[in-house]
DNA sequence: TAAACAATTGAAACACAATTCAATTCTTTG
DNA sequence: CAAAGAATTGAATTGTGTTTCAATTGTTTA
């Protein structure tokens, strides 16, 4: 007698979704948040503003489903750079470097994820993305290495480290730094921070 | 025949300036910037949202006014910090003291100053508070003590440590952090930034 | 194919603050 | 005091982007 849910269907809806959080994605990747508004988001995603909204509530809560996914993505890489490393040292060495070259190739991305304005919603998702860090680094260390200080301090203070080094890095208005520029920071926070967990 | 400008005129000008812009200061440190819109600015001095319109060309200039001479008082705070150390140990235990006493006592403001969402020229202001940190922290390492980096570097790192530490801290939706939590915050981050360039 | 209803559109409505400006109030000077 | 003009008001306007929803198009079943 008439149209009723599908599984055909359900896949069709599933795919819509998927492809407006790629576009979300892909319009946050070009020119952060501040580009991803509705109209933008649904000219990439090749629908209209109105059928957002039949998947999400609002733009906030779209926003924070794809921050919160890219979010995801990007800890799962340095959690798997802790467990590959065999000590603190070694921690250390490689968190500085997935997460200065991740930061340095996805510049704009990096900016939206640690630096530019966001609404509260996605503030949240950011917060809970630097929690995150630090229980990947702090476990880490923890096991493996007496520090001077507690694991959780030490494991924030190395974010904030690399963070704070990353400002002028990704900063929008600025050329991308050389090759050299970040092969040097990369290095030099490495020592540093080696220094700092009281290693070597 | 007529009025004109005057000293006197022009002195109740300068107040009238100075009212507003410390009616946004007490705004923003209630509520953050967020809180500062021109009415409630306005309602702070006691005048109408179109009178701060004589002063100030928009509102984004009147917060940028107003950070960058919160954020130059702060800056002189940690500056003299660091003067008045006599060794590199010294200079970060102050800069460690001076800028976390500071941020759990002014905790709306401290938040403005680092963490919150700002309109672009305010950005700008905070960048140049976050330079100016590393400035002053680095020229007083730099002439005292050789690190095993580059002094920038480890000064960036000093600032983003505490900053990172600082983010629950200042998390507006927290509880603020019990006098011994500050304590112990303050003692961590001593040890681990004195290790960090290392010194003792 | 027709009936039934879901999916989609996109222009209009809405929200919300910044900003403007005609009208009013205040100050100064001769 | 009156005229000139500056200071101030605050309601109306504007700008910008989100959100809605009546109308349209697409899909399924008998």
């Amino acid at each position: 007698m008439a149209y009723r849910e599908t599984a055909k269907t359900r896949a069709k809806a599933d795919e819509r979704r998927t492809r407006i959080e790629q576009a979300a994605r892909h319009v946050i990747a070009r020119g952060g948040i501040a580009a991803a508004s509705i109209a933008s988001v649904a000219r990439e995603a090749g629908c209209s503003s109105g059928l957002i909204y039949t998947y999400y509530s609002s733009r906030d809560e779209l926003l924070r489903v794809v921050f919160a996914r890219a979010a995801g993505h990007e800890l799962a890489v340095v959690e798997a750079a802790v467990e590959s490393a065999s000590n603190a040292a070694d921690i250390v060495d490689s968190v500085v470097e997935v997460f200065v070259r991740r930061a340095v190739t996805g510049r704009t991305l990096a900016y939206a994820l640690l630096l530019e304005a966001v609404p509260e919603s996605v503030q949240i998702e950011r917060m809970a993305l630097r929690r995150g860090y630090v229980a990947a680094i702090a476990s880490g260390i923890e096991g493996r290495y007496q520090t001077t200080t507690s694991a959780e301090v030490a494991a924030r203070a190395l974010v904030g480290s690399i963070a704070e080094n990353l400002v002028d890095v990704l900063d929008p208005a600025k050329e991308p730094p050389s090759v050299s520029a970040v092969e040097a920071l990369i290095t030099e926070l490495s020592v540093f921070a080696r220094t700092a967990i009281g290693e070597q």
